[in-house]
DNA sequence: ATAAATAAGTTGTATATACAACTTATTTAT
DNA sequence: ATAAATAAGTTGTATATACAACTTATTTAT
C-alpha cells in the first residue's frame, strides 16, 4: 500500500516549531534554577525588568513589548500585584512597588549567572543568532 | 539615593529566556495558524511526528526525544488517545492509530506552508543556527 | 526466589498561554 | 455634545508545562 506517502518521506526534526519549543523548555529550565529561590517564576522576571527599565505602562504598552496576548499579559500582572511587586495605585498605569525593585535588584547578579550558564552551552554565535531572530520576528511581525 | 544600582546598568533586552520566549510564542503562533484548522495543538502534533517515525516508543522514550517532563508527556498523551490518533492498545507502548497516521499525513503540506512561512522571517541562517543552537542544548544538557 | 532499589507511570497543584466573547473606557465623526 | 466606533481591559475555557509526591512495574543484589 501506498497510502501516507508524506510520512515516508518527510524530516520531522527540522520542524521550527519543535526545535524552538525544545529551545524555550530546556534554556527555561536553566533560568528557573537561578530565578525560582525568590519565588518568582521567568515570566514574571520578564515583566519586572521591562517595568524597571520604564516608570509607568498599561497593560497594552506591557503586552506590546512583551509580545504576550493581552489576557495572558492580564493575568500575569495579577499575580504579581498579588505578591506586591507591581502597584495599580495609578490604574490603568502600573508600576514597580519598591518591593519590586528591590526584588529586581537582587536578583540581577542572578540572572547574570543564569546568561553566563546558557552563553557557554550556545556560544556567543548562538546569541547573536538568537538576537537577529528575535529582531527579525519582532519587525516582521 | 543609591538604591537598585544594578537596574539601572543592567540591559534586560539582553535576556535570553526572554528573547527566546518571545521566539517561542511568535513561531508558535504561525504554526498554529495552519495547524489548528485540523483540531490538533502544535505540541501534539510534534508528538504525533516523532511518533510516526517510529513504530512504539514508551512513554519514557517519548519523553526523552521531545525533552518534555514525564508528567506533562503523559497529559498530552491522554489527549491524544482521547482523539483516537494514538493507541495504548499495546501498554506500556503507544503507537499511532491509523486516524493518527491518516492525520499526519495530511497535515504534512500544510507543516511545509508554516516552514516556508518561517523561513521567510528568519532566513536560512536563522534556520541553521536554531538547528546549531538546538543541538548544543541537547547535547550538553 | 525474594527483598531492596530503581525506573516508569500517575495525580495534585500552580502558573502560562491563546482565543473568544464580553464589558468598560476612550476616541472620532457628526 | 452626543452617538458610533474603536481600544483597552476582563473573564471563561482549553491546553501546556514543571515540580512534588505518590503508586506500580521492573531490575538488581543477595
Amino acid at each position: 500500500m501506498k497510502e501516507y506517502e508524506h510520512i515516508e518521506t518527510f524530516n520531522p526534526k527540522e520542524c521550527l516549531s519543535g526545535q524552538i519549543s525544545r529551545i524555550n523548555r530546556l534554556t527555561a529550565t536553566i533560568f528557573r534554577k537561578y530565578i525560582s529561590p525568590f519565588k518568582v517564576t521567568n515570566s514574571q522576571l520578564t515583566l519586572l525588568f521591562i517595568l524597571s527599565k520604564h516608570n509607568t505602562l498599561n497593560q497594552m504598552q506591557l503586552s506590546t513589548i512583551a509580545k504576550l496576548e493581552k489576557s495572558s499579559l492580564h493575568r500575569n500582572i495579577k499575580r504579581l500585584v498579588d505578591s506586591n511587586y507591581v502597584s495599580k495605585a495609578d490604574f490603568p498605569l502600573l508600576q514597580l512597588t519598591n518591593d519590586g525593585k528591590k526584588l529586581v535588584n537582587t536578583i540581577i547578579p542572578e540572572w547574570e549567572k543564569a546568561m553566563t550558564e546558557i552563553r557557554e552551552i550556545i556560544g556567543t554565535e548562538g546569541e547573536s543568532s538568537i538576537h537577529q531572530i528575535h529582531q527579525n520576528l519582532i519587525s516582521k511581525t
